[in-house]
DNA sequence: TAGGCCATCTGGTCCT
DNA sequence: AGGACCAGATGGCCTA
């Protein structure tokens, strides 16, 4: 759009216009309050804009073409007065007939814009209810879930690939790439992982995580239950999720118990993660690799080509204020082992592995 | 109090 | 022409 934008000099002046309005906002504090306390109408039903309002004026200039009496009345719109001419359009002189049409089309907007957001955040809820650390009381934000599902997606597929587990810990990094800390220590809170554990353990040179290969038939007892589990309660400081009762999507992967939030009533979509359990999947996987996927894996064979002995450690990822500074997909690289274990990948796949991983 | 997140309004553009 | 989609602006709420 703003390469549209940009690319299309006959927008300009109206951008131009937009522009010279907000830096007026800037400059005339109270003249832009006031057009916005006509603008804004805070309550739902009563979303009527003024038409005295700057913007209100520019919509309406363009259209009402069957207004007759619409003529070069610069008088009214430039009345700002000594500011510079603006082009554009003509505006056309406002009737109360025109006012009332477009006070009733911009509600009308205004109504199906809100529906249309609605519709969205009912969609990120649900999508909220199939990623992991899903919660009714405490929600990811937007972007925390998108990138959590993101992770997610790119984490079954590495397992559909493989045909095994990943170990928790490379699990776990996946899910985390690029989330913000907060949202890491749920995610590993999550799934009973310290997050500084799981961060730190990266090893350095690229090697194997210090235990973290094990994948004995119970290593991960990630059930709701858990929850109320001794070794959860007797944690040494409060985390959130035993309060509201996070549960992770690694029970549905690997044997947990349904969890009472994915039979929750309000739930209307298909629950389940795309993944059964012991490693009879689901998941329609195709032969040829998803654009998605080839990015993805374009980004790990970035990384491992170019990690050797380079790669940052999860100190430099999250800095010890918090602040997630400069954190890249490539830097975190959770199956960097996953090649070694292929007992159960078929031969194509483990080929396939090892030239994303070796590439 | 600053910053993050969110809902809403708004105008522009594209599509049917 | 009208609706969908998008992005900017704004103010409210919450939390560290």
């Amino acid at each position: 759009m703003l390469t549209r934008l940009f690319s299309d000099p006959s927008l300009l002046p109206d951008m131009h216009k937009y522009s010279a309005w907000a830096e007026d906002s800037e400059s005339e504090d109270s003249k832009t309050k006031d057009d916005e306390d006509h603008c804004r109408v805070g309550d739902d039903d009563m979303d009527v804009p003024d038409m005295r309002s700057s913007r209100a004026h520019s919509e309406i200039g363009g259209e009402d073409e069957d207004d007759d009496e619409a003529d070069e009345d610069e008088g009214e719109d430039g009345a700002e007065g000594d500011g510079p001419k603006k082009r554009g359009p003509k505006k056309r002189k406002m009737t109360p007939a025109r006012i009332e049409r477009s006070k009733l089309r911009r509600q009308k907007a205004n109504s199906r814009e809100r529906t249309r957001m609605h519709d969205l955040n009912s969609a990120l809820d649900n999508l909220r209810k199939v990623v992991p650390c899903y919660s009714k009381t405490q929600k990811l934000s937007k972007i925390e879930t998108l990138r959590l599902a993101k992770n997610y997606i790119w984490a079954l597929s590495e397992i559909l690939r493989s045909g095994k587990k990943p170990d928790l810990v490379s699990y776990v990094q996946t899910l985390c790439k690029g989330l913000s800390q907060p949202t890491t220590n749920l995610v590993a809170g999550c799934l009973q992982l310290n997050s500084r554990n799981f961060l730190t353990e990266q090893c350095p040179e690229g090697g194997r995580y210090p235990g973290s290969n094990s994948f004995s038939m119970h290593p991960y007892p990630y059930q709701c239950s858990r929850l109320s589990s001794p070794q959860y309660q007797s944690g040494s400081n409060s985390h959130p999720l035993r309060t509201h009762g996070y549960c992770s999507a690694y029970d549905s992967l690997y044997g947990g118990s349904g969890s009472p939030e994915y039979n929750s009533p309000e739930y209307e979509g298909p629950i389940s993660p795309p993944v059964c359990i012991n490693g009879n999947f689901s998941l329609k996987h195709q032969g040829t690799t998803s654009p998605e996927v080839a990015e993805k894996g374009y980004h790990y064979s970035m990384h491992y080509s170019g990690l050797a002995g380079s790669r940052p450690t999860a100190g430099h990822i999250y800095g010890s204020s918090g602040v997630r500074s400069s954190i890249h997909s490539e830097n975190v690289s959770p199956y960097h082992d996953m090649h070694l274990h292929h007992e159960r990948a078929p031969v194509p796949v483990y080929d396939e592995l090892n030239a994303f991983f070796h590439n």
